[in-house]
This record gives structure tokens, C-alpha cells and sequence, in this order.
DNA sequence: TAGTAGTGGGGTAATTGGGGGT
DNA sequence: CATGTCCCAATTACCCCACTAC
């Protein structure tokens, strides 16, 4: 393959984000719905989540914060 | 430079665009068949699609809606 | 010319979407 | 209010084999 795609989001199908979640797929769909998680459609209609902001919402993690000003010292 | 593709007809794979939306590259095939996105046919008979419109579907632009709920009109 | 990977075509099982009710 | 489950229709994923792309 010669060829590059310089930018590759990794994209979780419903049934995983909904197993790294430990709920329903059907739970998940409802977070998209409710505009708590972004998704991403096929164009057959399906949705794909993207794995850096599911990561995120599992961990919990805020925002990006200013290494200048360390908290965790 | 024996084969330079300049820029500007960027054309993708079907594997590239499958990794893309995180599908089977058989079914962007459909989505071919079915008119959802374009695509250039080689000499072969293997289907070729442009970058610039796949990111264009990517981005979550354009997307047809059923007529049968249209506030537009 | 040969070899490996990717693709096309067809068919079938699994997943997903959407609405509704617990 | 949020989640899980049942319904049905549509979309998607994986199986085969033959041919193209490099």
C-alpha cells in the first residue's frame, strides 16, 4: 500500500464501547442521542464513536491542563 | 519522480476508506452500488475513491434526508 | 513470468437503528 | 431520569472463489 493517510482516528463500534462501558449497546446509542457522546455515522446510518474520546470519558479525565502548573506534585 | 501523483486527484482504496469509517471494505463496495458515494472504476473493474469526498462524508456534512420530514419546505 | 495482497461478486449470520414498554 | 429488553427492518460482517493490482 503505498499509499498514507496522514490522519487516522481510531473509531469504536457500538458493541465496544458499550462492552468497555459494561452496559448496553442500546445505552450507548442513548448517550449519542443525549449529546454526551460524539458520534460518528455510516453512511448506511450506523454509528461509529471515537476511541480517543471514549478513553477520555472513562478515565475521566477533564481537560488538558498546562504542564507549568502540576497538581499531582 | 517516475510517479508522482501531484495533488490533485487523491484517490483512496477501498481498504483506505473502510479503515476510515471503520467498516468492512466490502461495504463501502455497497455504498458504491448504491449511489452514496462516488466512484472511478480502473481498467480492471476495482473501484477508486476520492479523498476530498470521503472526508467531506467523514465530517459529517452534507448527509440527504428522507423528504418525508423536511422543515425546509 | 511468477507471487502476494487486495478486490469483486454472491450468499448468509450478526449487529445496529428506531419505537415502545418495564 | 436512566437502563435493559422485545419487536421489526435495514445495515453491516464474514464465508466462499476468480480476477485484478503491483
Amino acid at each position: 500500500m503505498v499509499h498514507d493517510s496522514s490522519e487516522a482516528e481510531n473509531l469504536l463500534t457500538p458493541a465496544e464501547v458499550a462492552a468497555m462501558f459494561r452496559v448496553d449497546p442500546k445505552t450507548v446509542t442513548r448517550w449519542a442521542k443525549a449529546g454526551k457522546i460524539s458520534a460518528i455515522r455510516t453512511l448506511g446510518g450506523h454509528r461509529r464513536y471515537r476511541e480517543s474520546e471514549v478513553r477520555q470519558l472513562l478515565e475521566g479525565i477533564p481537560q488538558q491542563r498546562a504542564a507549568k502548573d502540576d497538581p499531582t506534585a
